[in-house]
DNA sequence: AGTGAGCTTTGCATGAATGCACAGATCCTG
DNA sequence: CAGGATCTGTGCATTCATGCAAAGCTCACT
């Protein structure tokens, strides 16, 4: 283009060093490589005549310049992610990229067969799947759909319940009259499970904690202790026994989400429809009241209740 | 970087189409090949899956889609231009280009002498001139500064008046007697001398019309009739000879004008100082005192004025 | 009706941008 | 103190975006 001084695209950039606070992390947030985030900066401030870092030994700290030109990159994010949105929200075709985040354990346990079937049914639609349990908005297209277990779905986003997860106590069947318990460290961040554990009296006797689902169901597996784990996940595992009933205070709805922009888009509709249909069949498998291995018994009446970000039914 | 549906570069490539309704156009705009912006949007129109664009005999016309997106890019261009200034404005090398506008008659007649002296204090900036007579207000940097011949400079921009332009009747020398009068057309738009010419009742001795003054001073150097010309263009033609004294009425301030972002970036505070000093030294020249091909007499007293946009001195 | 100007679309060659691999430096952990 | 992880910076090869040139179309003017 015209001797451009300020190409829109190094905004991105900028933006994302200082977020970052290096060129590792930069080039890892924008998906290019470093070397590359290290020769348009450089060749962006030979243009401008002008530091907008500083190089530091901690990494790269922005000037004042810097901060300038990344508030204005903030800014025009947050209308380019809306524009974006808004387009990609008109978007008819069954084709094209789709980013969905969920938990390992519910990727593990139940989604992803149901993943591979949405792909066998849709073969010109890539989905992209991030494991991840950090917060998220979906505003910056980071991703475009969300699975996650929640009593509070976030106002900002729109979507449906798709059934209730159930957690029971489970334990390795050679070791049934441990009295030991794998539990979640701080790091797991499960206030719930908690209080529950704390109310129960059981937090003395936990000898070995973990900092996930998957690593609880590890330790219980391993006979380490009796554990809580959601049934979709521990009723696969022949090894382990379900103790009691399921635990109603740790009931969680699940929960399928979108941003508001994106729900007309013809591929984020056909993924809700596909996830609704086929989870409505597996209402057993996630209240824990039939062993994953055996054939499901046909679903019950519409289960799903629908967020609209209002509360209002739309 | 990400598989990017929307590069922010690309917004500049919508919103030069919509501008210009067609691809060459705003391939000009930017600055890049037509068959590039061919491709960019065919790109983007793919990966969104929606058509910003119908394509109509008459050109590009913008779906809601399209004017949507283009939307957007306005506001960022805005956001954009102005983080570029204030960035620029703090670039303290005397290297780099440097955008003048000015006029065709004053390029002609004054300035590309002290342009070319300019370029060799200052061997390391590039000037790029632009002889335009269209309206200016220097956001969008088309141009860094703006030479210009008005008795009202816009208020966003600042600057300094550096002479006063006379201007006079003249004849060439060998039809002296000729009652014939070369005019304006309504193209020029110069209302001030339609006026003029009214008042003075020449105007239906008028026959000879044109759309600019380098026409005027080709019209009046051939013989077609007397006519009205700046003193430091006619002054230089020893074909022409002055009728009478300089006309008072169609005498107007000739303005440096730069945008504030920009008035402290090292190579705009240079020019300014450079074109004051060498103005200062051709103010017998623009009032039309002295013949142009004989040596200037020393300048007067500082005879420039400045402008901040709102009036006050800075 | 013919011609010229301007626009859109496409194939091919070129050069610039990018990624890869590596070297060197720093910091943190065992 | 040593080793591993992470980051910055650079050289080289590769990839891809771009410009150029050309073909074809449309419109306006003579």
């Amino acid at each position: 283009m015209n001797a451009q001084i300020l190409p829109w695209d190094d905004l991105r950039i900028v933006l994302a060093i200082v977020r970052q606070e290096s060129l590792a992390g930069a080039g890892r947030e924008l998906g290019i490589s470093h070397a590359t985030v290290f020769r348009r900066l450089g060749a962006l401030e030979a243009r401008l005549g002008v530091w907008l870092f500083e190089r530091q030994r901690t990494g790269y700290v922005p000037t004042l310049a810097g901060d300038d030109l990344a508030t204005t990159a903030a800014r025009v994010a947050t209308d380019i992610d809306a524009v974006e949105r808004r387009l990609v929200g008109q978007d008819a075709r069954l084709s094209g990229t789709l980013r969905v985040t969920t938990t390992d354990t519910l990727l593990m346990g139940l989604l992803s067969d149901v993943f591979a079937g949405f792909q066998h049914e849709y073969p010109h639609i890539v989905l992209e799947v991030e494991v991840s349990n950090r917060e998220y908005n979906l505003s910056h297209r980071d991703a475009d759909i969300a699975i996650r277990p929640t009593k509070l779905p976030p106002e900002t986003l729109v979507g449906r319940q798709v059934g209730q997860i159930a957690q029971a106590v489970y334990v390795h069947r050679h070791h049934l009259e441990t009295s030991a318990w794998v539990g979640p460290d701080s790091h797991l961040g499960y206030p719930a499970l908690e209080r529950w554990m704390a109310h129960e009296g059981v937090e003395a006797k936990c000898r070995y904690r973990v900092d996930s689902m998957l690593g609880m169901l590890a330790g219980v597996r391993s006979g380490m202790g009796r554990g809580v784990l959601p049934c979709y996940l521990a009723d696969r595992e022949d090894s382990l026994m379900k103790v009691g009933e399921s635990l109603a205070p740790l009931e969680t709805p699940l929960w399928l989400l979108t941003h508001p922009d994106l729900r007309r888009t013809a591929r984020v509709m056909a993924f809700f429809s596909y996830l609704s249909e086929v989870l409505s069949t597996r209402q057993a498998c996630l209240k824990g009241e039939v062993s994953a291995s055996k054939p499901t018994s046909p679903c019950d009446e519409r289960q799903s209740s629908e967020h609209d970000g209002d509360g209002a039914e739309s």
